[in-house]
DNA sequence: GCTTGATTACACCGACCTGTGTAATCTAGA
DNA sequence: TCTAGATTACACAGGTCGGTGTAATCAAGC
């Protein structure tokens, strides 16, 4: 009861709705459920979260994980955010962004839902617009808010379709945009020739 | 009975179907609720339908229409979808992709839901690549699948933050990429001045 | 020991869900 | 008018859901 232990079991409740809640979908998972994967009994549960909403709220803001800074040169940054998304892609247990999950699968009327989600959102173009702005880019803003649709696109492309490959898609575009708005990227990530000359993916 | 009747009732049904599984979801709209508000008995309804899921995916496959052939100029037509984008967001009644989202509500388990959804997004990355063809774009491929990541980002981004200026920020993208591929978009879509030297393509 | 608070098992509620069974009613075509 | 199919109202089965009430049990600190 010293609140290190009631603290914990609110941490292993709250794992495991992540786990179940992101993996299954937030409406497909009962309180029942949740509290069975780990043992406990539903009253505790609900010892712990006043409701099911509440523990949904709960969820999300534990998603909200930021950033952490980096001292590698910004290009890279903003680079490496879509080489860490194919990796996610790879992996079994990706399934979409759990913001824009929950938005469309608790519908309009969820506020509370929908808050953190546009939260969730600006926190990442900004990340993006602070970054390009430490390039000296002039419209940092315009490009940050097409890089973030860059990230959303090939995240729910990849939920639909299984293919890591968006994420090397839209890297590639992401370049395309960089280079067009006078960033410096080095010559490993050589111009695109139009016509000619393919800048290919490794094979 | 002649038939004429009985698809005008089952259209009845789906059109209902369509307009409550899109505004609020489909696991939020039971069977219930849709005979209700057409104002039928639910046996009728499952006189049409033999399941629920079987509405799911008729409302589904009712939701992929192809698009129309056009004599406009591809890259017209190319940014037009932007711009439609963008009408459709403004719309008070726009929520986000169906197919994403009842892939999103429904779960990874749900086969027939992902197939379709996979059917339709590759039609309309294959609709890109063909007017890319058109235009001459040597990697048709890879950049038609740049395009639909921007629009699935401006659809994912939209849905969250309501904000129609996001297929604006997909259709500048666009923009960029066309160019960057050697696509002439005359004088109107005037090119982008960056601080420095912008790399620009040929024409 | 005793007390206190957390956790337990378990029954239960009201609501909602998909889907069916049934018998009465309506309606169009012969 | 008669017939046949469609539709109706309505009850109901079997299940899940979120959430609560209750009384017993367990463990730690005094």
């Amino acid at each position: 009861m010293p609140s290190a232990e009631k603290s914990e079991m609110k941490e292993r409740i709250l794992a495991t709705a992540d786990k179940l809640f992101y993996l299954q979908g937030i409406r497909a998972i009962g309180v029942d459920t949740i509290a069975a994967e780990i043992g406990i009994s539903k009253r505790t549960l609900y010892n712990h979260f006043p409701s099911k909403d509440a523990l949904i709220a709960a969820y999300l803001e534990r998603r909200f994980v930021h950033a952490r800074p980096s001292d590698k040169p910004p290009e890279e940054q903003i680079l490496a955010t879509f080489d860490s998304l194919e990796r996610r892609f790879a992996a079994k247990d990706f399934r979409g962004c759990p913001f824009v999950n929950a938005v469309a699968e608790l519908g309009p009327a969820d506020r509370a839902v929908k808050k953190i989600a546009i939260a969730f959102k600006e926190s990442r173009r900004v990340w993006f617009r602070e970054r390009l702005n430490e390039l000296g880019v002039s419209e940092a803003d315009a490009l940050a808010t097409q890089l973030v649709l860059l990230v959303d696109g090939s995240i729910a492309q990849d939920l639909v379709r299984d293919d890591p490959a968006m994420a090397r898609a839209a890297k590639e575009a992401a370049k395309v945009l960089l280079r067009n708005a006078g960033v410096d990227m080095g010559d490993d990530t050589a111009p695109k020739p139009t016509a000619k000359r393919g800048k290919r993916p490794p094979h």
